[in-house]
DNA sequence: GTCTATAATATGATAGAC
DNA sequence: GTCTATCATATTATAGAC
């Protein structure tokens, strides 16, 4: 009977990507996610032959997919700086739970020098984002170089106001730097 | 003969550190730590009693103890802010080896809910220096709660642009983010 | 203070029943 | 597709020789 699917794959790489959150790759014994999905170390392998590893890379995956469907469409789009940004804000509020959630960017960081398929995957998707926050900032009349800093500046932002959060275990510092991220893209965008 | 000690513990700890800092708190293995440090599992628990918690609270311990020595004096002198926010970094650079090496207030931050030991040793480090820098903010003539958010701003910039230099493996993030400091806690410092 | 040797447990991973 | 049972290895930790 049992051989219908227990756990729906969205479910399933959504625990997964909660899991790696919270205690990281490393952190995250076969054990600690079996408990976390429900699902038997044997399943897990079912779904991932190649295990943990894999695991990681998929939930990746799903993160730029994610932002592929939506947000770059809307950074891309027709809309003001303003309104892009905005999006922006939405889009990450959501996906770091109001930063009570880390970025799996920082909880999946493989050891220095060891790159490996995550590390593509990492960086892939940081230079993906700075390049459309980059367009965001051209828009707002930054030029090329000026541009690029902006959007750097908008991901540092970002990554520093979840690691502090976590760190002094206060969400509202990831509130008050979302709310300066329009700004840093858009400076006349009257934030 | 060899009752004396192999590594010294300033040296000891600086490699606990340095393994840390590259691969976190769950991926130091006793092994992997043996093996940075030179020091057989035997040997480590003869100086750290209590196993790598302990490890990670002295290496913890010691950041608080370099800021103490080298930073907050400054910070808290009779200097200008520019001269101040110069030292402070000065201080970063050094510490982070340029944005080669990852904070251990990030690689060692406990899963969400656990706080632990160190967990208390990072919130306390965070809020020291934010306390630190808030007061030079203040010196730069910001408002209290303006100095706050200030001090705020730059420590967030410093751990994103770590976190965004090991994830696109690249550390010239860090040195622009760097160059950025000065200029939010003192904007009419002459940046 | 360091080492070799060892114990108890946890880990990543596989085999095979249902 | 999921499960129980199992394996080889790695992990934290301790005992005792030097």
């Amino acid at each position: 009977m049992p051989q219908v699917r227990k756990v729906e794959d969205d479910v399933l790489l959504a625990r997964l990507a909660h899991t790696f959150k919270d205690v990281g790759y490393e952190g995250a014994s076969l054990s600690a996610i079996s408990e976390a999905t429900g699902l038997k170390k044997s399943s897990l392998y079912h779904r991932f032959p190649r295990g943990k590893e894999q695991m990681a890379q998929e939930v990746l995956q799903q993160v730029a997919d994610t932002l592929e469907a939506e947000l770059f469409p809307v950074l891309a789009g027709a809309e003001t700086p303003g309104r892009k940004m905005a999006a922006f804000v939405r889009v990450m509020d959501s996906v770091y739970a109001g930063g009570r959630e880390s970025c799996l960017l920082n909880m999946l960081s493989p050891p220095r020098g060891t790159q490996g398929v995550c590390g593509e995957a990492i960086a892939g998707t940081f230079h993906r984002l700075r390049t459309a926050l980059s367009q965001v900032a051209h828009q707002a009349s930054a030029g090329d170089d000026e541009a690029d800093l902006r959007a750097e500046e908008v991901l540092v932002a970002l990554q520093g106001a979840l690691v502090m959060a976590r760190g002094i275990a206060d969400p509202a510092v990831f509130e008050r730097t979302l709310t300066r991220l329009p700004g840093i893209i858009d400076p006349n965008g009257g934030a």
